[in-house]
DNA sequence: CTGAAAGCGCTTACAG
DNA sequence: CTGAAAGCGCTTACAG
């Protein structure tokens, strides 16, 4: 890559100093009196030799980067990569950037990540943290590094994050089943310490509680993240054809909805007559299955940026705490 | 953010100067013939203050930022979404971090951010570039920056690519659908002048004169990306709905197959029996589809390493030239 | 109104 | 074996 144009170039063409130059290019020329001819000299070296400032010496006096670190489970994932797309949009607007990161939901690996991108001296982050990453979250507490967490958050480490309202999200749906006139209603759920999961399934057992309906502890089931096929099939197994099958489903996450679908294409199930079925999230699965698939939308335009702006807010040293939980859109199609 | 500490600190403490600090957490305390016992101490101060390198001040005198900037489409498609995934992976292997962008098929918008990019001084660009966006390609040319197509390249403006066959992929496709018996064979692109686009249109006319099949100029459509969803059920409606339906179509993108398979189901055509389908790139709707879609899919994995690896090359120097077309594979389903 | 100089946090030839 | 110093490309208080 040839040398690029500084501004010791151009302050040597017009024949002045380098602090000129750049108070010019900075449109400080107003608070430094910087004489009138001198400063369209200077503005129009700058366009001839087609000077582009270095953001990295920039960076490095002024110790902001403008640029944000985006942590998530995985960008491949629709969701992670709908929101990425979000703050990107959102982002540009405020002139920053953004570098990502996938965790895999692995503490570690988020850990890692996090030190790369310090050192790289990104603004500020934000993250969807994986379980256990309570330590990740302290430390960019105790070292006063601006962060904001979307989608999932830590209940008793209090911290800035823009999330869902799982329970009510999760809640509505399983209310939609009932008052569908399901009775026998299953769940399945990823096995997680993570809380805005967990929620899922306290509004689940509540839901079904308040409405007084049968609760079998069988029909609530928990899936790996790691074997996810298998114990999909598994349990899909047990509550859909096995002694006494359940008449619904709620599928608490896109991953896990997609594999439920599968399961029931496979098996010919009809939806909703042999299993009505309410997924999780956005997937371009829910609108190509034969039977539409009723889901619970997150709110991922607001999410994005209600996380970036409170990002730039901390990082612009307004310390306002940002702690929301959205609401969900229940989307009813066909599939309940 | 509390000021971290720099090597000056470590110096400091340790009663030496920044420059056998240095020397020594880099490494090269042997070269260098830093003594043992120093060397220990400084190893243990940083240690003991938890020294991170400002990785600013390093890119400002190496020139080097160990980032890569990602330049896709839109993130938020799965397929920018899968390919990024792999090129963080494999960057990472090499330290790299990426920064991405989006240019939705705009080559101003790509110029943007190409330049912002640029100015952030990252080390190289991977670029799926947009229509019309043969001007950025000079410029990197140009200016000797290292960068690496994938997905789309010009066939007039020799530079490094990787990307598929996509008229061997198409070919095969258009093959198996008449293989399979089907005589009247419908097409539907988007309307572009991106080469990788009207390979795909280039390949299934040439199959359907290989095999003197009819081809009718109506059965080719082309729709545009900005108004997909109307022009998608304009041409379905035509193709499938009127006087002679075509028996099979060839759907030439995720986002056009989703569009023809919600159509499909909409109007409760039968797969393959009214319809065959077959469908290019990767969507969990071909899985999720009643009829499991037979589709042609990308090489993602190899797509990805490989523009990684070509590009690192290029960064250190080495000036091999790299214009891969790979070959896709086609996955076949019940739904042709 | 303008310039010389220090400094951001590193690296690295050079001198001793 | 070690240190003083210059320099990467900027910004900015300070002096005149």
């Amino acid at each position: 890559m040839k040398r690029k144009v500084s501004l010791k170039d151009i302050a040597q063409q017009v024949g002045v100093s380098t602090a000129l130059v750049s108070y010019v290019l900075n449109g400080q020329e107003k608070e430094k009196r910087v004489g009138e001819e001198i400063a369209s000299k200077i503005r129009e070296a700058a366009r001839a030799l087609n000077y582009q400032p270095n953001q990295i010496a920039k960076s490095l006096k002024s110790g902001k980067t403008h640029t944000i670190g985006l942590i998530v489970a995985d960008i491949a994932n629709p969701f992670s990569a709908h929101i990425a797309r979000i703050i990107e949009d959102e982002a540009k607007r405020h002139k920053y950037n953004v570098v990502f990161g996938s965790s895999d939901e692995n503490a570690e690996k988020a850990w890692d990540l996090m030190k790369v991108l310090l050192n790289r001296q990104i603004d500020g982050f934000i993250i969807a943290p994986a379980e256990h990453a309570e330590e990740q979250v302290r430390y960019l507490q105790e070292h006063h590094i601006p962060f904001v967490l979307i989608d999932r958050y830590f209940p008793g480490l209090p911290a800035n994050y823009v999330a869902l309202d799982n329970y009510k999200a999760a809640y509505e749906g399983v209310e939609h089943l009932i008052q569908k006139g399901y009775k026998h209603i299953g769940m399945i759920n990823f096995k997680s310490g993570l809380h805005h999961l967990q929620e899922r399934t306290r509004a689940y057992h509540q839901a079904l509680q308040d409405f007084n309906l049968p609760a079998a502890e069988s029909w609530c089931r928990e899936v790996n993240e790691d074997m996810l096929k298998e114990d999909m099939d598994q349990h899909l197994q047990d509550l859909l054809l096995s002694g006494q099958p359940v008449e619904a489903l709620f599928l608490a996450s896109n991953k896990i909805a997609i594999h439920g679908l599968k399961f029931i294409n496979e098996h010919k199930l009809r939806v909703p007559e042999d299993v009505a079925v309410i997924g999780f999230d956005e997937t371009d699965a829910y609108e190509l299955f034969y039977r539409p698939v009723t889901h619970i939308r997150q709110p991922m335009a607001e999410i994005g940026r209600a996380a970036v702006q409170a990002l730039l807010q901390l990082i612009a040293g307004n310390p306002e705490p940002t702690q929301l939980n959205l609401a969900a859109t229940l989307v009813v199609k066909e599939s309940c």
